[in-house]
DNA sequence: TACATTAATAACCAACTAGTCATTAACGTC
DNA sequence: GACGTTAATGACTAGTTGGTTATTAATGTA
């Protein structure tokens, strides 16, 4: 055979072998969560992240100590470090509890449910089973949070007596369902469950009319229908 | 170190090498719906397939001529396969549409939705994107046909004065919908979603409750309340 | 310019796996 | 019991991929 080629690689290096040690996490970062989303944990390749990032399969180990800690950093940067805010927030907020739900729902869809991050919820329910550490860290940082937070939102409701005393697990499985349902039917797009003509659901909508449904069953008196539709606030 | 063990096994074949044609298929379509189900296709070795059939991975591709052809085999075998007796079924119905779409429904959870082929919604939705064929093929078999079915009960309730005039896209997607959520909740079990205490929720409830809703929404005058709870029937 | 530091690279390794094929042996037939 | 057919096997191939490491080179400093 003939001699293996030379370790000096054939076209010049240009401009590689840039040194930009505070940018290459985020860029990182954002390459994997791209990935992740679109095709799952196992079947993105730590190597195409790196090649997305600009960077090479090393520098990304240099960075993060394997796949699994990569997948918890874009949890910990899209999801889970953001809860201290949304408990702010809604620590803050004086209107009744509807309105707070609406609200809730509302801020939801434009931070977290219409983007890309949303995808995070199909991989964990497609592939938790398979990566039991992934699983136990997204139960702890994600989920928990979230049902706490909502939790709080109706217990508010209640102590307020705006709201019928009601069994917290249902009630909180209540509001977080159709929230995932649509964060599953907006990532399915273009897979399957896109019968022929494609599901022209507006996301909007959806989450105002199941918000009022929700809202009948959780309250003490009728709520007034709200009327506005598709609009950012539900 | 010791020499390697001589190649005849340690334990005398007993009753290896049984010659059975007949059984194979079935049995590794068995053990494949088990492990998809478990691990979803990607995570699967055809190798674990064949072993839990009792046959070695060769004997597996004597029967099947890929890994995918194994998987259409069991989506044939357990899913696409029924649909010409659901079909039979459902044009011999005489009642009235809603006592039809209750029917329906509860027949599905017997059938499908309390089983464990169940699980392949989960695996498509997650997958699909990754195994574009794969993804075709259900599309045509699983969710066309579905969609028709579904579409056939609702048209005639409309024919027969029972169902409002609707965009049939919209509804049969409303009857769908909580059928896919309950399967997703079914097989997310000890994965995530799963917060701290099991979520105890009753299918045969959750569907009924379900059920009202959407019949509220299609039907031209009010539903009587049905008030069977948790029983097969909904 | 010489040199130390360290970001970045690319070749490499070990483990794994879908699918193949030459070999083995179970079974029916005579 | 000899023999031909073919169900079944398991060693093998070829390709992939997470992670490692020796090497390279960008940058700051004197």
């Amino acid at each position: 055979m003939p001699p293996a080629k030379p370790p000096s690689p054939s076209r010049p290096p240009a401009t590689r072998h840039e040194r930009r040690k505070d940018a290459r996490p985020g860029e990182l970062l954002a390459a994997a969560l791209d990935l992740f989303v679109e095709k799952g944990f196992a079947a993105t390749r730590v190597e195409e992240v790196a090649r997305r990032a600009g960077v090479s399969k090393g520098t990304l180990f240099l960075y993060f100590s394997s796949k699994e800690e990569l997948f918890k950093a874009v949890v910990r940067e899209n999801i889970s470090g953001r809860f201290s805010q949304w408990n702010a927030e809604f620590n803050a907020f004086e209107g009744s509890t509807p309105d707070m739900l609406r609200y809730c729902m509302a801020l939801w869809w434009q931070r977290q449910g219409s983007a890309k991050v949303s995808g995070i919820t199909k991989l964990m329910l497609g592939e938790g089973k398979n990566f039991p550490e992934l699983a136990r860290f997204y139960q702890q940082e994600v989920i928990q949070p979230a049902h706490l937070l909502i939790g709080r939102i109706l217990q508010r409701g209640i102590d307020r007596g705006e709201f019928a005393p009601l069994d917290m697990k249902y009630a909180v499985f209540a509001v977080l369902a159709p929230m995932i349902f649509l964060q599953l039917l907006v990532h399915a797009n273009n897979a399957c469950y896109d019968p022929a003509q494609a599901t022209e659901l507006v996301p909007e909508d959806y989450l105002a009319s199941q918000l009022q449904i929700i809202l009948a069953g959780l309250c003490v008196r009728p709520v007034r229908a709200t009327t506005n539709k598709g609009k950012t606030a539900l």
